[in-house]
DNA sequence: CTGAAAGCGCTTACAG
DNA sequence: CTGAAAGCGCTTACAG
């Protein structure tokens, strides 16, 4: 980092060659006064020959404001998370505001201090992607966070978790988890299922205990229903899928996302269980491969993008946030071919 | 964003709480020179009765720096980038910086766009995941922006892109993508193929460019060689691999990337042909979903994440670029099913 | 339409 | 170990 590094332009050195105040080199930079053409032109040339690039410290420690977006994401490598990302940057991006993404890694105490580093650089908006910890001492650190940005005007936005209820300002954006999972397990109901195995997620995390809580109520009157739960990943499921397996009497296997499905589904190709003829497999979100597995699953497609880029539109403050505090997004029963009807 | 919003509380505001002055608050901030304990607990202590979050803009505008890595990916749904980026962020976490990961969407004019950005907030490191566009006034202009980087001393880092000769300073990480290729063409040619379709990536970008060129090296002494352009999508691998079907006497389907691939595949289930028993098909990238494809797919294994995870090491400046310039990284084949004897 | 000057919130020599 | 003061590079009333 050290070295003969030539110092960047500054305004002053713009200013000089245009032979200007500052001031109008501001001006000019912002468009926020009327500038003479001719005056215009000079200072436009000075800053094409010098090569200068505002500095956007300086910009957003003078004006008190910043064209940062933070996104806070759990894990990037969970398909479940690009399209939603996507859609945030695709609107960041036509609003010339420039998204953080940061991952946490799913760990609450990186999320907490990646919420400090971003109000340390004053982001004017955060969004959060991806189901909550239901955990009251990092909801109470979190609140904590979101609850400063909110006293600085900054928009705080969760996409794909529930309303906080302490923070009632952030705007929620949220997919119907209980009710596609109900309809999910109607559909192999209506196949004639009637012992139903479920992989749940992570019980701390929000979106795990909607999926599960539409699970239960879809399965009440089942003769069999019994859960198991894995942490969201492809070898969790598998590992649960095993288990599972090994009750018998289950007609059906319900995972709480595609990851833990495809899982699921690999373990009864290991046990030889012919999919659907013998067992039905099903999964939630309709991530990218899921018609690519064998054979292409079933599950419940969410809106992600769109999703995303609501997300990204409020954050940047070009939609008002409803005055509700909160966007319900649909869930789509998608049928391929892992569900059939029981023998 | 207006209201009577809270005005933050400065080093001002904390010094006069603590009795003492602004530079010892940021002393204590900043650790960068001893403070005795007692006077250091009372600075802590307004610290947090106030909530005090240091402004990361001030700090970098006084002290010239900024903990700020970007991050530039093309599309971070293609299965490719997210692994490198979670390598990435992971390094840069333990390190204290912020990744800025930014998505171009594979448009040059955005890739130059968000470079500007990253050098209006100072980022002392800037990674390119993927490819790199080969076209030549895209080049140059990147070849500009790369060079004020260097200029101001931040350390550029290609990752899974080809060094550029302009500018040597950047240190390039890169896959063995023709390698890589090669060895998987000749396991095809050791199963008795002679007659092999390539669907290969848009030819702008330097890997769809390196893996067609092992392509044409491993199938130089082939019965019939047919390559068909794809655009790393699986729509497009589905089209090729339709295309390339119509060919009776292809026995083998090789795409230069998975995405593509399951196009492939999927569109010979499509055709009603047998993989791999009437025909073989095999990706490239070894990304998540290989294993559950129908069959699981043969391809070439990328170290993703230990590429991030460099790129990110050296960002943060945490690694020495190798002197070379350039740290080239294997590629491994894995066979899985889709692969077989020709019959 | 343009400029002089203050101020944004920090850090960093420089003194002591 | 601590403080007074200058300076980082912008923007923004305030005058004109």
């Amino acid at each position: 980092m050290r070295g003969d590094h030539s110092r960047a332009a500054t305004v002053v050195d713009v200013a000089t060659r245009a032979g200007v105040s500052t001031a109008t080199v501001s001006r000019v930079l912002n468009q926020s006064a009327p500038v003479s053409p001719e005056v215009r032109e000079r200072v436009e040339q000075a800053i094409a020959e010098l090569r200068y690039v505002v500095n956007g410290h300086a910009r957003a420690l003078a004006a008190a404001t910043s064209d940062l977006i933070g996104v806070l994401v759990g894990d990037l490598t969970d398909p479940f998370f690009p399209h939603i990302v996507a859609g945030v940057q695709e609107e960041t991006m036509t609003s010339g505001q420039l998204a953080l993404v940061c991952g946490t890694g799913g760990d609450p105490h990186r999320e907490i201090e990646q919420l400090e580093q971003l109000r340390r650089l004053r982001a004017h908006g955060v969004i959060l992607v991806g189901g909550a910890l239901r955990e009251a001492a990092h909801q109470a650190e979190l609140n904590r966070q979101l609850g400063e940005f909110l006293r600085r005007g900054a928009r705080v936005v969760l996409c794909g978790r529930p309303p906080i209820p302490g923070v009632p300002e952030a705007t929620a954006i949220t997919f119907d988890n209980t009710g596609g999972t109900v309809r999910l397990v109607e559909h192999l109901i209506d196949l004639g299922h009637r012992r139903i195995g479920y992989i749940a997620g992570p019980a701390p995390r929000s979106i795990a205990w909607e999926r599960r809580h539409g699970f239960r109520l879809a399965a009440k009157g089942l003769a069999r229903r019994l859960i198991i739960e894995g942490s969201f990943t492809r070898e969790s499921g598998y590992a649960a899928g095993l288990e599972l397996l090994r009750q018998e009497d289950i007609t059906a296997i319900v995972a709480a996302n595609d990851l833990m499905a495809a899982g699921a589904l690999a373990a009864a190709t290991a046990q030889r269980r012919r999919v659907p003829a013998q067992l039905s497999v099903a999964g939630f979100g309709d991530t990218q491969f899921c018609q690519d597995t064998n054979p292409p699953l079933t599950t419940v497609r969410l809106p992600l993008r769109e999703a995303g880029a609501l997300a990204g539109r409020i954050a940047c403050g070009r939609d008002t946030p409803p005055a509700a505090g909160r966007i319900a997004l649909g869930a789509e029963l998608v049928v391929r071919e892992t569900t059939g009807r029981v023998r």
